[in-house]
DNA sequence: AGGGCCATGAAACATTTGTTGCACGATTTA
DNA sequence: TAAATCGTGCAACAAATGTTTCATGGCCCT
């Protein structure tokens, strides 16, 4: 079984990559980043591109235990090899018990969630993402485990529209944020069993101000979303393992952002762009290489 | 670029198949069966398994238009050339108009991200949990819309291992905790292209320190991937849309937090179950109904 | 049957491949 | 400061690559 220790060539040569020489973590990072070239093409024309000597590419080679770039290219071709056994028939044996329950585990989990997403409603978010279009403000609450996705999706509205895009409470006490709900404005709540009361409190700030509620929730039963203009739901539980899945909720923010980008048209396009712009001015990123 | 918009290589060789001699319709119907072989093996090599002659192969590709084997073999290279990330201003533009196309987009947005969830190694997923259960402490990063699956992450596995677990820059600045890091511990370093400063940052100084560095990335190449004991990777950029889809990493991050927790075995479960009495008691939730 | 045609395998060809020895320069050590 | 070590580019090397040529053998047509 390939279960043993031995792990990929570009793992191999990721650990190695700190300890070698200039030269050489150019050229491996180079392979690393082109290694279906690196398959296919020749050492002096990978070279050539790379700005490096051909020689380097032998030498990266042994430096990390192969004989030689043949040998290392013959590695990484097979790691590339399409797999001719079916994921099927490696879920089929050691289920639940054994050595690899752990793996079994994470397996179940990517299949649920991957089988959970397709259900989310396409329409419903298009029309949510419609009424943010149309707020003058919007408001992102979630909490406990939530509060990453309203963070993201706060993230994301941001980069195109700065200044009416906040998340209840970020700035003090969501008692403040609760008195501030407008009539034109949008509320988002995330939320699933159990709900917190806070976020419930939320929901109902939203409702009474006559702001446009919009609930991501894992049910229609749920209590922030009584009331609620749009109900975006998603299976929290669908996944074995102890805690529940985001992964839908996440699928959902993140759709809403880039309908609700698409509907911004060019005006929001430019919005993005100056965005990304400033922030490679201030040389957040790390630069590309040739 | 020999010709214009032709058909996939393949296509056209099966197409000229028929009306082929015999001797090279078998070396075809072997070149058509073993693709990935023959962009990765020699022609001479291929000849051999095939149990023919060396020259059926260059008459092969003459036959169907090409002016040997070698063009023959780079069409085949890049008809299996792994589909290459396209910028975002690129992705911007071309989408379909119309009434539903925001449906559309979402239908294809979730679609995408579905399919690419079971590509997920759980294999390394499993590992880089046991890393996090032997760690004395474990540290998370992420920045901008990273940051949200980094916070999620935290949440998970403090619920079950309180003193243990915290997010890189939470209580000051990032180069306090920078010089924090020690063998035994763990970091968790989150990102994707294009890759901030900051991130890089923080998995240099884990690799330095000795610290088991696991990095959840989008690709190999990442810088924060270098010298890392654990990659896991998400696809990014799968995802139809402006911004690359987080999916991927929050289903990683909550994989890897599940089996963590698998691993605590009943002192973890002791935890969890503290954690949630204290949250009842402090009526966080909203109470059953009846 | 004979003559022309084409398919086929083996060997010789010019290129290109990956490798290695060597010299130069930078850096470290005594 | 001198010696030693290491990293690096260049150039020459043998091996392997794809191609071509040539001789052979089978096939069809008149």
């Amino acid at each position: 079984m390939a279960l043993s220790a031995k792990s990929s060539p570009l793992s191999e040569l990721r650990i190695a990559l700190p300890s070698l020489p200039l030269r050489l973590q150019e050229v491996g990072r180079f392979v690393a980043a082109n290694d279906y070239d690196a398959t296919t093409r020749s050492m002096r024309d990978l070279a050539a591109e790379a700005g490096a000597d051909p020689a380097a590419f032998t030498r990266l080679a042994k430096a990390i235990g192969y004989s030689g770039w043949d040998e290392l290219r013959a590695a990484l071709t097979e790691a590339r090899r399409p797999s001719q056994i079916s994921p099927f028939s490696v879920r089929a044996k050691n289920r639940r018990h054994g050595p690899n329950s752990d793996v079994a585990l994470v397996t179940d989990k990517l299949e649920a969630e991957a089988a959970g997403l397709p259900r989310i409603s396409a329409h419903a978010i298009a029309d949510a993402a419609r009424a943010l279009h149309d707020a003058k403000r919007i408001w992102i609450t979630g909490y406990r485990s939530c509060r990453s996705v309203a963070e993201l999706l706060n993230y994301e509205l941001r980069l195109f529209r700065p200044e009416q895009v906040q998340i209840v409470g970020a700035s003090g006490p969501d008692d403040l944020d609760l008195g501030a709900f407008r009539p034109g404005e949008a509320v988002i709540v995330i939320g699933f069993t159990p709900y917190t009361n806070a976020s419930v409190r939320v929901a109902q700030a939203a409702y009474r101000a006559g702001a446009t509620l919009i609930a991501i929730a894992d049910s229609v039963a749920a209590p922030m979303a009584e009331g609620a203009d749009h109900v975006l739901l998603f299976e929290a539980a669908s996944s074995p393992g102890f805690f529940p899945s985001l992964t839908g909720a996440l699928a959902i923010a993140q759709s809403l952002a880039a309908v609700t980008f698409s509907l911004g048209g060019a005006a929001a396009k430019k919005r993005l762009e100056d965005t990304e712009a400033r922030l490679a001015a201030a040389s957040t990123y790390v630069s590309e290489k040739g």
